[in-house]
DNA sequence: TTTGGTGCAAATAGTTTGCATTGTA
DNA sequence: TACAATGCAAACTATTTGCACCAAA
């Protein structure tokens, strides 16, 4: 039986605060700025599960993080993600949706579940970026 | 300027011969089977290397794993993976290209990078899943 | 009380990097 | 000859796991 926590309460609270996608590790350090004193293997270990019970959706960002968001079971979007400051812009399209069940089928796929998500750099850091380049 | 070695040239043609995607692992073992002592690091440099000059095709596999494929063409394309055989097709539709980029500009982002690929079970892996169902 | 959960630290896994050496241009 | 590329091993990052301890049921 799973028991009820105080840290996978945080750990649930926290993901769901977030607008977006969220690394394992950004969430943990969100949770003790936030003063909850909470391991990161607890905080991983609450995500996998989260993940499991099918509360949380993940993706694996282009650098090779696991990310996580809260899983609005109804319906699902897509999102733009800022790679450097972690903004994040809901994009919703239901031809985009549609596009990928479809192309899936065509091929003789089922059970196609598809990540489509943009990242890149937001208005703000892209200012940021001109004004400081990084070579 | 960019030195022609033996050591890209095993790490093109290995790239090639695989079918769908290949870890940098998986590669550096192939070649190691295939008689050649190229070391890891050379076969990872050189995929981001091939990867940056837009001759290879790169993703992130769900388990975190950076995953390799020869890039036919210059333009980039996205791809509908079988999550049982690894049976990779791939799928290009500039509709899909213009979107993202386009829903990244109307939100002020640039350098947008999307990440579009559908994973799900092909034709064959479906009819197996049928006949011998997993749960 | 029972036993799953937690925290810490050590262990993994994949990837990157420093540096002396090698080989191509 | 000169300098990019290689190989090795150490360094790193993200994540997982073993284990003793704690707390929910």
């Amino acid at each position: 039986m799973k028991r009820n926590t105080w840290q996978r309460e945080a750990v649930r609270t926290e993901l769901s605060r977030a607008e977006g996608f969220v690394s394992a590790q950004g969430l943990h350090s969100a949770l003790h700025t936030s003063g909850s004193p909470i391991g990161l293997a607890t905080v991983y270990r609450a995500l996998a599960d989260l993940a499991l019970e099918g509360d949380a959706d993940s993706l694996q960002s282009p650098d090779g993080e696991s990310l996580y968001r809260a899983c609005s079971t109804t319906e699902h979007h897509h999102h733009l993600i800022c790679r450097n400051c972690g903004l994040t812009v809901e994009i919703e399209v239901a031809a985009i949706e549609n596009w990928a069940t479809e192309e899936a089928a065509k091929h003789g796929f089922t059970e196609a579940a598809h990540v489509i998500d943009i990242f890149g750099l937001c208005a703000a850091c892209t200012a940021l970026a001109s004004a400081r380049p990084t070579a």
